[in-house]
DNA sequence: CACGTGAGTCTACGGGCGTAGACATCGATC
DNA sequence: GATCGATGTCTACGCCCGTAGACTCACGTG
């Protein structure tokens, strides 16, 4: 165990951290294009100026990075992340950001996406999944009122991720070169109709 | 060496249309499970328990495979396939017969489903976008009365897919455990808004 | 200026992939 | 009962995968 005292900030050409970074962004380009499967570790070292043996070396295995990838994307580059639910209009909000970033000049780097691309490897799916339900289901849960906030908060979910799928993933044409303006009006209706409290249009015989 | 057991074994005598609808099978199972790159033709073979080659042989690639099965599996399988559209309620009837084709104890074998599992890729992610666009969203489309019948139509289709890939795909807690009936009335509130043709004005206030 | 250490690379292995071509076997026909 | 086409299998090739171990090389330090 010992100190090197690295205080100094210089050593720009072999720089650890540096390297760190340009290889994770790297990874997480390439997880968005091609999932966990197709993105194969010699492509995401070379998208970093290394070679595949360095990744290994810096994350000990395609999984731990893949693992770190999907963390950090789901939890500083999301629509959720930010408290978008306390606009004043969430509704409306939630649908101009999605929109706004779905649009096909856009290269999709969301942790959804990500996940989706990679839902055929059981582990990666686990990953993901883990990852959604801890940190956006929890956030939208906690943000909505009345009943049933856990469903219709997986439900906001669902919505959100079939656009992405439609939008980006499979370039449905009807979504992708839909007028943004539209688009947003039709969503923010479906968002609203799950923010507010469920009404009780049919009797249930649930206590209340 | 040829033994009297051949008549114990005889599951399947030469029989060229019954082993091509056997491998037709097998591979929408390991397609819907793992996508277009994660089965394997080997896979795919042994579960209609020939061998790999015999794939090739009656269908020429594994993309032409994965075309027909991808064809076969939107056009005869589909929630929308069947006229649901034209049912006194439709919104709820798709909610009812969505919630019950995403039970947890049902194998995933849905078209949706193996393009998205599948959309890695790229021309596997076109027969799937070709085949929803052709199929599905044009029948949608058509049974929406109203302005912006496509937008309305993708954004349908988009809901149902998000729901499908959070409980089937992700296996979100909070969609693959909730009680049916109360999936079924959210989600009947969302397909109606998108249904009904759309207001002038849209964007209600949130009250609270 | 030598040197130790960590950043980065090279080579190789075992395995799975899609598929091409030669080969084996069954079943109906003459 | 021999023949022959359809049905199915075997072996092999070339490619890419993740990763393990030995290696080279630059750099801060004495």
């Amino acid at each position: 165990m010992k100190t090197p005292t690295a205080v100094l900030v210089a050593a720009r050409r072999r720089d650890a951290t540096a390297t760190r970074v340009a290889i994770l962004d790297s990874a997480r380009r390439a997880f968005a294009r091609a999932g966990y499967d197709g993105a194969g570790v010699r492509e995401i070292a070379s998208g970093a100026g290394v070679t595949a043996m360095l990744v290994n070396r810096y994350f000990g295995s395609k999984e731990q990075l893949f693992t770190e990838v999907v963390e950090q994307t789901m939890t500083s580059n999301s629509l959720i992340a930010g408290g978008i639910m306390d606009a004043p209009n969430p509704g409306r909000a939630l649908a101009e950001a999605l929109v706004k970033m779905t649009r096909a000049d856009i290269a999709p780097l969301d942790g959804f996406l990500i996940t989706f691309h990679s839902a055929s490897s059981p582990s990666a799916a686990k990953i993901g999944r883990d990852m959604i339900a801890a940190h956006h289901l929890k956030t939208v849960a906690k943000s909505l009122d009345g009943k049933l906030a856990d469903e219709r908060a997986g439900l906001l979910l669902a919505v959100i991720s079939g656009f992405q799928v439609m939008r980006q993933m499979i370039a449905l044409p009807a979504l992708a070169n839909a007028s943004e303006e539209k688009l947003v009006q039709l969503l923010a209706v479906v968002f609203d109709g799950l923010i507010q409290p469920p009404a009780k249009e049919t009797g249930r015989k649930k206590s209340s």
